[in-house]
RNA sequence: GGCUGGGUGGCAGAGUGGUUAUGCAGCGGAUUGCAAAUCCGUGGACGCCGGUUCGAUUCCGACCCCAGCCUCCA
C-alpha cells in the first residue's frame, strides 16, 4: 500500500493543528451533524454541506476511503410544533423538507452522504443506549416520565468547550426544572403528551431526546469511537459536549478523535438564524445567482472563520468565478500528455495548501496563477499547453466542486435573466461584423450599446465575437 | 461574568520573525477602429501601547474593539 499524503487538521477539542491519523490506516470515519427538517435550509445550513463535502472530495481525491454520515433529526419539537400550525401530519411535513432540502444540496453539487440516517428510524438504539446509561448510573427516570442525563456523574463534562460546571450553573439561562437532580441535566427522553408522536418505551411513551439521537446513530454508523465528529458553529455546547458525555459514559471509550466545526454565516455582523429571522434559504438566493457562485462564496473564506453575506459578496463571488471560466471559455478540452508534466508544479501547491488544514483561499490563490498560465498560453498561440493547464484547472477545481459546467454556459446563463434571445444576439453579432467590414464603427458600436444596455456584453477574440452577460 | 475565535491595503481574504499572497476595484503600458477580455508593470496594509530581537504585521504582556457559545439554532 502506498504511503498516503499527511493531511493536518485543526481539532475543536485541542485548539490546535494535528495530524490527521485514522483509526484504520487509509480509512476516515466522519460523521457531521445534519438538519432538523422543520423549514427550508438556510446559508448557514448550506455552508456545513459544502464545507464537509469539499473536505470529503478532498480526502478522497488524496487517496483516503471516507465513509461520510450525516444524520437527519426528523422528530424534536420545532417539528411537531410546526407539523401542527401547517395541519399536516409530521410525516408530510418532514419527507417535503428532506426533499427540498436533496433538492437545494444538489443544486449546490454537493455530494449526498455516503449513511443519511434519521432518528425516527433508530428508536430502538436510542432505547438501548439510554438503558445502557440508566444501568451505569447515568441516567435516571423523573416523576414527569422525561428520563434525564447526570451531568455530575461524568466527570469530564465540558471539556470540549473548556466549561466548569460550576461556572455554567452561575452564569446559567437554564430555567429551573423541578424534576431533574441538576439545573444542567439533559433530558434523554421525552415524554409524550396525550395526542402528540410517541414511542413505547420502559420508561412510557415519549420522543428522544436531540443529543441522544446523534451519539445513537453515530455509533451505529461509525462504531465506538470514529475520525472526525463534525457540525456547525453553535454545536460545540451543549449539544456536541452531550454527545461526548453519553457516548463516553455508555462505551467506556473515547467517542472521536478530531472535531471540526465549521465558521458561521453572518449578516450585517450578526449571526444568519431562524430565530434572528435575518436568514436567506438556499434556494431564495439560488434565484439569482448561480450555484457555484454561492459555493465559490462559501469556499473563498478558510472553513472554520466567519463570513459575511450580502448582494456585494455574491457578486464579488461571480466576478472571480468569472475569470476563471473566461479563462476557460473557448478551449478544447483534449488532454496532451506530453504537456501535462508542465503543470505539476501547481497541483503540487494546491495540495499543499489543501493539506494545511483545508486552505481553500491559498489553494484558490493557486487557481489563479494557474489561470494566469492559460491565458499566457493563449496569448502565445500554445493552445496545446493551455488545454493541458484547463485540463488541470479543471481537475484541481473539482475537488472544490466548482468549474464543473461548460464555461460558455457558465458565462451566458448567469446574473439577471434578460428577456434577449440568444438567437437575436447571434444576429446582431452578425450585423455588427458587417457592420465593422464596411467601416461603419457609428453602426458597430450602436449594435454593442444597445446591447450592452440589456446586460450583454461583446468581447472580440482574434477568432471571432463571443458574449456574455454582464 | 465565564469560555472560544478574530481585528491585515478602497472592498473581500490568506500568510509570514527580515523577501510578491490572491481576487475585485485604481493607475500606467501593450493589444483593439474604439471598447471588453487578456498580458506586462504599479501605488496602497498589518487595532492601540509596551516588551523580546540586529530586525515584528508575525513571538510575549496590557489595553480597546468585534463576533460566536453559555437557551432551540448549522
Amino acid at each position: 500500500m502506498t504511503q498516503l499524503p499527511q493531511i493536518t487538521l485543526y481539532n475543536t477539542l485541542t485548539h490546535q493543528k494535528e495530524p490527521l491519523q485514522p483509526l484504520e490506516p487509509g480509512k476516515i470515519k466522519m460523521y457531521v451533524c445534519g438538519v432538523t427538517v422543520y423549514d427550508l435550509c438556510h446559508l448557514g445550513h448550506a455552508r456545513v454541506m459544502v464545507v464537509f463535502d469539499m473536505i470529503t472530495r478532498y480526502l478522497r481525491e488524496r487517496g483516503y476511503a471516507v465513509t461520510y454520515v450525516r444524520n437527519i433529526t426528523d422528530i424534536d419539537d420545532k417539528i411537531l410544533k410546526r407539523a401542527d400550525e401547517n395541519g399536516e401530519e409530521i410525516n408530510q411535513l418532514t419527507e417535503r423538507m428532506i426533499a427540498a432540502m436533496h433538492e437545494d444540496e444538489t443544486r449546490l453539487g454537493v455530494l449526498r452522504p455516503d449513511i443519511e440516517p434519521r432518528a425516527t428510524a433508530y428508536i430502538e438504539d436510542i432505547l438501548n443506549l439510554i438503558k445502557t446509561l440508566e444501568d451505569k448510573g447515568y441516567a435516571y427516570a423523573a416523576d414527569n416520565g422525561d428520563v434525564y442525563y447526570r451531568v455530575r456523574k461524568f466527570a469530564n463534562y465540558g471539556q470540549l468547550t473548556n466549561r466548569k460546571l460550576d461556572d455554567l450553573q452561575a452564569g446559567s439561562r437554564v430555567e429551573v426544572d423541578s424534576h431533574k437532580e441538576d439545573p444542567l441535566d439533559f433530558v434523554l427522553w421525552k415524554a409524550a403528551k396525550p395526542g402528540e408522536a410517541s414511542w413505547p418505551s420502559p420508561w412510557g411513551d415519549g420522543r428522544p431526546g436531540w443529543h441522544i439521537e446523534c451519539s445513537a446513530m453515530s455509533t451505529c454508523c461509525l462504531g465506538n469511537t470514529f475520525d472526525i465528529h463534525g457540525g456547525g458553529p453553535d454545536l460545540p455546547f451543549p449539544h456536541h459536549e452531550n454527545e461526548i458525555a453519553q457516548s463516553e459514559a455508555a462505551t467506556g471509550q473515547k467517542y472521536v478523535n478530531t472535531w471540526m466545526h465549521a465558521g458561521a454565516v453572518r449578516v450585517d455582523e450578526e449571526k444568519m438564524s431562524k430565530s434572528l429571522g435575518n436568514f436567506f434559504t438556499i434556494r431564495e438566493i439560488l434565484e439569482k445567482y448561480d450555484p457555484e457562485v454561492v459555493r465559490y462564496l462559501l469556499l473563498s473564506s478558510h472553513y472554520r472563520s466567519a463570513i459575511n453575506y450580502s448582494e456585494t459578496a455574491l457578486k464579488d463571488a461571480r466576478k472571480s468565478l468569472e475569470r476563471f471560466y473566461t479563462a476557460l471559455n473557448g478551449l478544447e478540452t483534449v488532454i496532451y500528455p506530453e504537456k501535462v508534466a508542465e503543470a505539476g508544479q501547481w497541483r503540487e501547491n494546491f495540495f499543499k495548501a489543501m493539506d494545511d488544514d483545508f486552505n481553500t483561499p491559498e489553494a484558490l490563490a493557486v487557481l489563479f496563477d494557474l489561470t494566469r498560465a492559460i491565458n499566457r498560453a493563449r496569448e502565445g498561440d500554445d493552445t496545446q499547453l493551455a488545454a493541458a493547464l484547463a485540463g488541470e484547472l479543471q481537475q484541481l477545481a473539482s475537488t472544490l466542486g466548482f468549474l464543473q459546467q461548460d464555461p460558455q454556459a457558465f458565462l451566458q446563463g448567469q446574473a439577471e435573466e434578460t428577456s434577449i434571445n440568444p438567437d437575436v444576439i447571434e444576429t446582431l453579432i452578425e450585423k455588427r461584423l458587417m457592420a465593422k467590414q464596411e467601416r461603419d464603427f457609428a453602426e458597430a458600436d450602436r449594435i454593442r450599446d444597445d446591447l450592452a444596455a440589456q446586460g450583454i456584453v461583446l468581447k472580440d477574440n482574434k477568432d471571432g465575437t463571443t458574449w456574455t452577460r454582464a
